[in-house]
DNA sequence: ATTGATTTGTTCGTATGTATC
DNA sequence: GGATACATACGAACAAATCAA
């Protein structure tokens, strides 16, 4: 229920349905005719995707978004959401797309045994002709048994969410500066040693089990990564 | 109330006072006295810092946080928390510290209007005699009408939080790869152009009211960016 | 400047649904 | 199937901050 009325808000408030603040929570609860607990637990939802702040005794004011450029790359939402804001422009070249047992480094990384199966995929994607970035992920064959080269080639993970019903909902980030190899560097057509941006996700599903890997090294000029940090508070 | 049962469950989970899950919600309720709203409140805080990872019919399962390792900056508890992780081991050394009325590009990204007036300061980092971080950082004057020179040279968020009771609550964050200019190069002992790790942040306290901009470049050796996206779930 | 109404923040109690064991 | 444990929803009350008369 919660979940409806906060995908609802958050439509509402990027087609710019309100003007600076959302109606007031008694409002809210009327036209949705729900109590009032759940109401906040949907606010809650929006907030904590940064579109809100809330002001005690005034109300909660939309928050101006960050320039929507194509060079900023927004990973507020978490990994599923982030894919729908600009990825879905992205075109991609499969540059492989492969089993592979994984070797002692990678395992560690993840936290799985040594040699543990897993789909790999590497992809080139580019946004309207230009170069975007170099992907390399990785997904346990035992969660996922079968991958087309239909869902590698268009959006794995909505393919994972029809055909799995695995959706990604939570996920370790790091972010570092790379200096590209020689076989990155290829790819990318930019020279070796070239430092980029790189974002090393590693990916869980509802019940909180481990299910993808991905590296992906940015070479989109002016590229940045976008987060809005609003914790529930607790000092 | 549900603010302390967070933090102290927090607390409780960085001592290793829990193994590998945390107790009932029921066994919460009875040890802190008070109801399963409130304790599941606390729970969504310390779940939102990326500490746990909850299994509907099973319980709350701690998760094992990524090494922690000096070259990993955790940004998931947002800006004042992250102070507290890694930062409390860095020690200062002032560039600058004077008031400025800020240009047109900087009141641009401040949202605030040309030549407001604002303190700068620029502080070199060390972490155990190693070039941490170079941090220029700017305070809205009307909020913050005297910053001492004590502060800056130890911590102006407690400062801050103790003279003003103003404590960042929520904050919009940019990653990027910068290449130093000459000033930032010789003070970090690095080549001009040099390529690093560079966050940018806008803080707002508790009424969502903005009141510091401050620009860092990093340079520690394999320093990492980590945090940990759990959105409460929306799709 | 004070008061009173509005609006969000916190906490309690209760009931029912759903996933796990 | 039954017991346990977390997820969602409703209703109610009071506190605290804001705003307008």
């Amino acid at each position: 229920m919660y979940h409806e009325i906060a995908n609802d808000i958050i439509n509402k408030i990027n087609q710019g349905d309100f003007d600076t603040k959302l109606p007031t929570e008694q409002e809210l609860m009327a036209r949705y005719g729900v109590s009032r607990n759940t109401i906040r637990r949907a606010i809650d939802v929006v907030y904590q995707r940064g579109l809100l702040r809330r002001v005690q005794g005034s109300g909660y004011y939309i928050n101006r978004q960050p320039s929507a450029s194509k060079a900023i790359m927004n990973l507020s939402a978490g990994t599923g959401n982030a894919m729908h804001s600009a990825e879905t422009h992205l075109t991609s070249k499969v540059v492989t797309f492969d089993k592979v047992n994984v070797d002692h480094e990678y395992a560690r990384l993840m936290h799985v045994p040594d040699g543990t199966e897993m789909y790999r995929v590497v992809r080139l994607r580019s946004l309207e002709g230009e170069l975007y970035c170099l992907e390399q992920a990785y997904f346990l064959t035992k969660l996922i048994p079968v991958l087309t080269v239909e869902a590698v080639n268009d959006s794995i993970l909505t393919f994972l969410k029809e055909t799995y019903a695995i959706t990604p909902t939570s996920s370790d980030d790091f972010v570092s500066v790379e200096q590209l190899t020689a076989d990155q560097a290829s790819l990318l057509e930019r020279p070796v040693g070239d430092s980029v941006l790189c974002l090393s996700q590693l990916n869980y599903c509802g019940n909180g089990t481990f299910f993808n890997y991905s590296i992906t090294h940015y070479v989109y000029p002016g590229i940045h990564f976008y987060f809005h940090a609003a914790p529930l508070a607790s000092n």
